[in-house]
DNA sequence: ATGGTAGGGCACCTA
């Protein structure tokens, strides 16, 4: 079985290329990021036509995500249990469409779109902290009462966790930038911590290995990009990991996603 | 010259 984890910065705009890769890397769950729709703009029949159901969570032109299966497609939840709202004002603070879980094939999926944080001194900043927090100790428990489950948390984390995982680290420290600060690291750690697997990293080694380039500043052919998109599996899944692949190719030519999809070969 | 691209939706926000 072969899942993967894609942010493809808008369902509609990539709709022919996603239906293309669909079609060429034979996976048999994708959890998507960044859809950018509606329910009522969500191209469904790009799914259907070619054997996959799909369940979407999408609120807004913002965020969005979705999983679609070839394997089974149960007990879909959108929002994690206690999931931290955000919104400028009350009315419009809402859990946003970040996180929808589903059962595929026996592997209990979650794709996640982890708040970006924007800078380092922006309120989106607690609120990216305070949702990994809460994410991980919920996912924490599912793996302690359950330790036969096999569970994936994949998705954009907008966390590099290791100094390698950018391009140039000290360029990202002058600049004060988010995804490589000490409490981000830190939030993602907690993961492992609690006895989740990077199961694509060793299979991926770096220096130099990146899951997305910026489209501004010829990021991608000058290679440097950074590596936040992660698929941590529970020790049960992670037991289960015969092979990982970043799908670089996928960041070439015209209409690409500024992320590459992560692929993971399970037995 | 202090940006540089891309997407959604139609002014400007988000990344």
């Amino acid at each position: 079985m072969k899942i993967a984890t894609w942010n493809v910065n808008s369902i509609r705009a990539r709709a022919d290329r996603i239906e293309a890769w669909l079609q060429r890397s034979d996976v048999d769950v994708l959890a998507i990021q960044e859809t950018k729709a509606k329910d009522e703009n969500f191209p469904w029949e790009l799914f259907e036509k070619n054997g996959y159901e799909v369940a979407h969570f999408g609120l807004s032109q913002w965020n969005g995500v979705a999983i679609a299966s070839r394997v089974g497609l149960d007990d879909v939840e959108r929002t994690f249990p206690d999931q931290p709202k955000f919104g400028k004002t009350e009315e419009t603070t809402v859990a946003e469409a970040r996180a929808i879980g589903a059962t595929c094939g026996g592997v209990r999926v979650w794709s996640l779109y982890v708040p970006n944080g924007r800078a380092v001194d922006d309120p989106h900043m607690p609120y990216k902290l305070e949702w990994l927090k809460t994410l991980k100790n919920h996912a924490a428990q599912w793996i302690t009462e359950n330790p036969s489950l096999d569970l994936a948390l994949m998705g954009d984390w907008n966390i590099a966790p290791q100094d390698d995982d950018v391009w140039d680290i000290d360029w990202f420290r002058a600049q004060n930038a988010t995804h490589i600060t000490d409490p981000e690291r830190q939030a993602f750690a907690e993961f492992l911590d609690a006895g989740f697997v990077d199961v694509v990293r060793p299979f991926t080694p770096g220096p130099g290995v990146y899951t997305y380039w910026d489209y501004t500043q010829l990021r991608f052919p000058k290679r440097q990009g950074m590596r936040i998109d992660f698929v941590l599996g529970s020790p049960s899944l992670a037991k289960r990991v015969t092979g990982a692949v970043i799908d670089r190719e996928e960041r070439k030519g015209k209409g690409a996603s500024d992320h590459a999809p992560v692929i993971v070969e399970l037995d």
